[in-house]
DNA sequence: GTGGTCATGTGGTCAGAACCAGTGCTGGCT
DNA sequence: AGCCAGCACTGGTTCTGACCACATGACCAC
């Protein structure tokens, strides 16, 4: 069927698992489809049978297969799995979901950060941030009021852009070659207070869906807070748990 | 140390996991910590590496601990820990919190699914479900009204059992050997609806968080769709984001 | 001091074997 | 016909043992 290269320094398990993506990913093999034993893959393949498990197992750990205790292994049904929890900016976001993302900006300073912030992006006590305040629409219509706070050490130019038609990730992926890798989000549902709710155009105390997040670099290290407040009957939040 | 109980019927790797856990949750093993390497675990328990490996990999990819080739394993920044994202029902929920959940059951009964309930659930029309509503506290205190709508043929002598002191989860689990594996959930911040707003004791209209949450099982059959409404001012949802 | 080598300790990969625990079919008994 | 025990499969757990790859520090030669 397919011959694993010891030459090639790639470890089996590493080479047995791409290749049973690829069955997977190129439709060969359907899901909901019976995968073959754990042991006649160890006969057919001449490796052991832990091999075999690891490379499975990193299958079902991503959600691709799954096993049944006595029955075998499946294919998994391939819409289940987590087109969710991706982490994008407000433009990213507004544009998966087919409405046409703008901003307009409302403030853009270096002050001094408040302690939340401080704590967030692990600064300093007394350390000035980029206060970066944005009225967001979708289609036209105001959506959203986002507050982001952003380590002045690391994108101080910042300052000098245009942040009305270009997506803040864009440009600091671009300009300072920093990627959001992993983020951490608290979402609360408040009464809208009354500035904002005259920047969204609602009633003032109508529910809104407040949103802190952190953002983090690859290497961990904090470089972006943002409180966000979006309009309760505008927005929907879509997420997906997954079992420990 | 500490010993593993083979009559215990427990795996052993599954013992030395929570064995580990414990250790990182209640302090006495910090972050960055270095734990033992695994050839001493090995010795000092008497077990074999293969064992050790399988409990180690399963809290390193629960993001609890970290492995550094030629160096040795480490316990996790607790903060970047993604305890969020996990699969849990209210009961699980709260304890995390450190707050006693509990239960009052306003309703249940077999009867008609609305479309909504037909679609989640993959059911053909006109089919009864189960419709489970309950008041959920936590210490005591109203906080959250919860809808679920449950397959009637995976579950039906639900309807005789104790809802109110038992987790939905636990009872699918031990009486039907039903496993939540996956979630998809929507939430959006709305005003409170009247008859809610009177069970949670707050004033109609208040901001509250709509959940919606469909739940599949192992083999991907959705066997659950809830909707509750969470008080906006008690209950913050945490979410962690990754990047595609 | 600087730079390379090597011993040692770490996790990473893999073999072969054994037994346990669910699932589902089959054949024999009632 | 219907029930149930047994068997042949599946994945789940665990062992012994081996070698590879990487990190580190001690040691030696320059």
């Amino acid at each position: 069927m397919f011959t694993l290269s010891k030459k090639n320094h790639l470890p089996l398990y590493i080479q047995l698992k791409e290749w049973i993506a690829e069955r997977v990913d190129t439709g060969e093999w359907k899901p909901g489809m019976q995968l073959p034993s754990e042991r006649v893959l160890c006969d057919d393949l001449n490796i052991s049978r832990i091999t075999v498990r690891q490379a499975i197992s990193e299958l079902v750990t991503e959600g691709r297969l799954y096993r049944v205790h006595g029955r075998g292994t499946f294919v998994s049904d391939q819409k289940i799995q987590q087109g969710l929890n991706r982490l994008t900016g407000f433009t990213q976001d507004i544009k998966a979901r087919g409405q046409e993302p703008s901003a307009r900006v409302l403030d853009l300073q270096l002050t001094d950060a408040p302690t939340a912030v401080i704590h967030a992006l692990k600064l300093k006590a007394n350390t000035p941030a980029i206060r970066l305040q944005r009225l967001r629409l979708a289609d036209g219509e105001p959506l959203a009021v986002e507050t982001a706070w952003l380590n002045d050490k690391l994108c101080h130019p910042l300052l000098d852009l245009d942040l009305e038609n270009h997506s803040l990730y864009q440009l600091l992926s671009e300009k300072f070659n920093i990627q959001p890798a992993y983020a951490e989000q608290r979402l609360q549902a408040v009464a809208c207070p009354a500035p904002t709710a005259r920047l969204l155009k609602i009633r003032k105390a109508s529910p809104v869906l407040q949103i802190y997040r952190t953002t983090f670099a690859p290497n961990e290290r904090p470089f972006e807070y943002v409180e966000s407040f979006y309009r309760g009957d505008k927005y929907i939040f879509y997420v997906s748990l997954n079992h420990g």
